[in-house]
DNA sequence: GTTGACTCTGTATCTAGGTACAGACTTTAT
DNA sequence: ATAAAGTCTGTACCTAGATACAGAGTCAAC
């Protein structure tokens, strides 16, 4: 058979088959050709982007933002468009990292001024500036 | 009154108040005094770790996750405990920012290749290379 | 050509993280 | 001193995202 089936692509994409089923439901992937007998049929492009779906997830982003990011990447849309959105995406992405850098910096610290076995470290609340952003 | 009411912290923080109570529940916040009455009284420092809690969960982490970092940075824990959990989360954090980096890094290309109003702009996906990562 | 593994659609269920009452008590402002 | 606003506990409900299952058809292997 030509291309992967859906059990393939679920398991090379380390999901579900629902899932997988759930996201085309979701407009998250397209809705890949079938064949005679109406089975999906899925394509190596396919895995890569459910992979970018989970992994964008695993940033913080909902299937909602996903699917924006997906749709503008994709082409066909006017410039005035396309800049605002990257523009304000790639912000909230630069806060993201900012403060991942934060906590970051916090753990190395922690785990740097960590005393002895049994003795109790100090208080290092790992809150510190994350609280102000915006 | 001495500190802060429920609806006081719940705004300041930019919560709901039940979800304040909801984070006692699960441990996320420390159990507050109380007046002779019963009512909660709240520091400003619950504040601060609310907004913690939210922004780290807008980065990605579970509330468990969160639970598991507030607690380590508490002190009074094993130095080698310390240094694997820290370690761990360090490793995570940085792949989370190569990602972000990654994920912006194409949302500029694709603001400035983004041709002329009108001109759909030549594929671009995003998809890159956040698909090869743990 | 029958048995077991896959797939289909459609609907129902589950988990995480919140939110929303209900009914009773307390505090504040008028 | 009474009404409005705030709080308490406990339970029920809600949304996003994902899974499970039922019933029917299909494919592959022996």
């Amino acid at each position: 058979m030509e291309g992967l089936s859906i059990s393939k692509v679920a398991n090379e994409a380390a999901i579900n088959i629902e899932t997988v089923r759930y996201y085309e439901k979701r407009g998250l992937i397209p809705e890949p050709p079938r064949t005679e007998k109406g089975y999906r049929i899925y394509s190596g492009e396919y895995v890569d982007r459910i992979r970018f779906i989970k992994r964008a997830q695993e940033l913080g982003f909902t299937l909602d933002e996903i699917l924006q990011l997906l749709r503008i990447s994709e082409g066909g849309h006017d410039a005035q468009i396309v800049k605002e959105f990257t523009y304000e995406k790639i912000q909230e992405i630069i806060w993201k990292i900012d403060d991942l850098l934060l906590m970051k910096n916090t753990l190395q610290k922690l785990s740097d001024e960590c005393p002895g076995p049994g003795v109790p470290s100090s208080k290092c609340p790992i809150i510190q500036d994350l609280t102000n952003h915006k």
